[in-house]
DNA sequence: CTTGACTCCGTACCATGGTACGGAGTTTAT
DNA sequence: ATAAACTCCGTACCATGGTACGGAGTCAAG
């Protein structure tokens, strides 16, 4: 049993965020145990789920989805969004390391022309005058 | 000579999009010709610097110091700046892609676990229970 | 039994990158 | 020369994911 504070520390999150994940109904709001409400591994779980579905590239609005589907009910729902993000994070990854090779190289030539206009700078007009 | 809806179609952006970049000082604001604003090619060069710096992760805060840096005289800022962003681009990748493989062996799971609980919805409590 | 730390709750504020609105003036095509 | 389309400008609003503040109440240790 932990209060939000423990519960905070535990999940590595500020307490702050932990109100924010509940007015958002993303961490339930538990009945005060007297008058601290009182938190339990249960919490953690969830907001450690909340975590790495963030970790994921989830939003919380997508987590929330997920949060709502019953394990054993929903698997394609679950499925959908998986392979959504999935598309996503491909599309993203070739992005960045297109980006990741076209900024290298500017670097790279950056440092080897001293003197001259910094190709940095020069290059996003046109990208990659090679 | 464009009026700003010319050089929004050309650059790919919205009107407000440039009226936006125009407060924040990425783009600067023409003396009217007449009673309308003209813009040329200048203008639209900047746009699409703004645009590429963009793809390649940069801020709009970052990009407005590549801006004001002179081509001739801030190798160093660039290239730091550059490498800066490269950093968080290898970390970005690198986190993308074990996410990726996370969520594919999931979405491969939760296809062939029919009738038991989907592993998407239960993983990510203990990430990976391999 | 008091003091310091913590909780509760509402509300406000932050950065980021835009998007929308509305009224007045301007331009352009017919 | 008039209507449609566009511009100008200020201001407000949007989503996302938090962070901060402040007053009142509560809890735990010395």
């Amino acid at each position: 049993m932990f209060t939000i504070g423990k519960l905070a520390v535990n999940a590595s999150v500020g307490v702050e965020t932990l109100r924010f994940y509940q007015r958002k109904g993303l961490l339930e709001v538990p009945e005060p145990t007297g008058k601290v409400r009182r938190y339990n591994d249960t919490h953690l779980q969830r907001v450690l789920f909340i975590k790495s579905a963030q970790a994921a590239g989830f939003t919380l609005k997508e987590i929330k989805q997920l949060l709502t589907m019953d394990a054993s009910q929903h698997h394609h729902q679950a499925r959908e969004l998986a392979i959504k993000r999935l598309t996503a994070i491909d599309e993203q990854i070739t992005q960045l390391q297109s980006a990741r090779v076209a900024l290298e190289k500017l670097a790279h030539e950056c440092e080897h022309s001293r003197e001259q206009p910094c190709p940095i700078i020069a290059s996003f007009v046109s990208p990659a005058t090679d």
